[in-house]
DNA sequence: AATGAACCCAACCGCAATACC
DNA sequence: TGGTATTGCGGTTGGGTTCAT
């Protein structure tokens, strides 16, 4: 049953295209257009079957197509598209001019998807990667006691299940360190990961906003949690027994709106002002915060859960940021930790500003212990 | 320098939708 | 209206290239 695939012909070239067969093609379309993709290579005499040469002129020939690498926008286009759409390439790339669908399939699958991965972001998802964290087992074995400081901290912070298990392993093991009730730098985890990767998944824990994104200083009116998750994707709102938890920026869908808990930053200042921390002017951590709104921490029980809604702390719109005179280049890696040799290459590039999205400035959440 | 691993991407395959007779 | 041809699409493959040891 079935008809024949048409490259089965006898005598049916196959494989690479030579130079000689792309300018048949493009001569001949140039010529008469490609109407009949069967009759098309009869025609113009090569030895291909209709379909190679329909996919070699769409994905490779056409005048139009753009080659060269994805810049920001583009993947931040795609995955946007990706979380609403899932894997209609050709949906994606008709919103990327001079893209193909299946270079946007092969660059999701060769780059996005992987560092998604990384990230412990379920790619299909987009959401964290539940089957590689049991936090409450986590949890349960090594901070059962709802007193402890690491049931806290991730009650905190809100990362019950949106973080990478070895992350938490590196918190857990920097919580059971004697330094915990200390007033330390920001940096402290950062300073003691051991490698690249951890840093990178430290530095999930730093809330930072896109380097092109003005902050909204109309947070404080947005709509609370339930309803900002609303309009964003269905996967980003998570409530455990009437709390309200919840920290994973919904980056993917809604245009990098990073959601925090209200009087974050207040609960946080309190307990311990950040070192680096310029009263005069909020800047942070090198972080010129626009104002006091900009993040809210939470007010905390004694167990440290965050019992007010959420908000919404960042505007998507790209063009009017005004961070760039921040202090620290926000789109270099080095900003948060100085693994590698510093001479950041396009795939550093890349990477950091994707992480960027993800980034949760509370690494002093771990210096506040109201706790003890 | 050699070699194996990992990465990348053009091209292929097969199914589904649509067009045509 | 049903069968066949054509087109579109997404998943997968395989070979070339780059990277790491």
């Amino acid at each position: 049953m079935g008809r024949t695939p048409c490259c089965e012909k006898d005598g049916l070239k196959k494989g690479p295209w030579t130079p000689e067969e792309d300018q048949k093609l493009i001569d001949y379309i140039q010529k008469h257009g490609y109407g009949n993709w069967r009759t098309l290579p009869k025609n113009a005499g090569l030895q291909r079957c209709g379909k190679s040469c329909r996919l070699r002129w769409t994905n490779y020939l056409r005048p139009d197509i753009k080659r060269g690498r994805f810049s920001f926008e583009e993947e931040e286009t795609i995955i946007q598209l990706h979380s609403i759409l899932g894997n209609k390439w050709s949906a994606i790339a008709a919103r990327l001019p001079g893209r193909t669908d299946n270079e946007v399939k092969n660059y999701w699958n060769t780059h996005v998807r992987k560092r998604l991965l990384r990230m412990g972001i379920d790619p299909a998802t987009h959401s964290p990667r539940l089957d590689l964290l049991d936090l409450s087992s986590i949890l349960g074995s090594s901070f059962y006691n709802p007193n402890s400081q690491m049931n806290s901290f991730s009650r905190l912070i809100g990362i019950h299940n949106s973080i990478n298990p070895e992350l938490l392993r590196l918190a857990s093991s920097f919580m059971s360190s004697n330094n915990v009730s200390q007033c330390q730098s920001p940096n402290f985890l950062l300073q003691n990961v051991e490698n690249h990767e951890q840093s990178h998944m430290v530095s999930q824990l730093q809330l930072l906003p896109h380097p092109h994104h003005q902050i909204d200083q109309s947070a404080a009116t947005l709509p609370p949690l339930h309803e900002v998750s609303a309009c964003c994707s269905p996967s980003t709102a998570t409530s455990c027994g009437g709390e309200t938890q919840y920290l994973e920026p919904d980056y993917y869908s809604s245009g990098h709106q990073l959601l925090l808990p209200s009087n974050f930053s207040d609960s946080y200042s309190q307990y311990c002002p950040h070192p680096n921390e310029d009263s005069s002017n909020n800047n942070v951590n090198g972080f010129n915060y626009p104002s006091s709104e900009y993040v809210h921490f939470p007010s905390l029980d004694v167990y440290g859960s965050i019992e007010e809604p959420l908000q919404q702390i960042m505007d998507p719109s790209p063009e009017t940021s005004t961070l760039n005179s921040s202090p620290t280049p926000l789109n270099s890696n080095s900003t948060y930790f100085s693994s590698g040799n510093g001479n950041g290459t396009d795939q550093d590039e890349r990477e950091s500003y994707c992480s960027y999205n993800l980034k949760f400035e509370i690494p002093d959440l771990l210096d506040v212990n109201p706790f003890v």
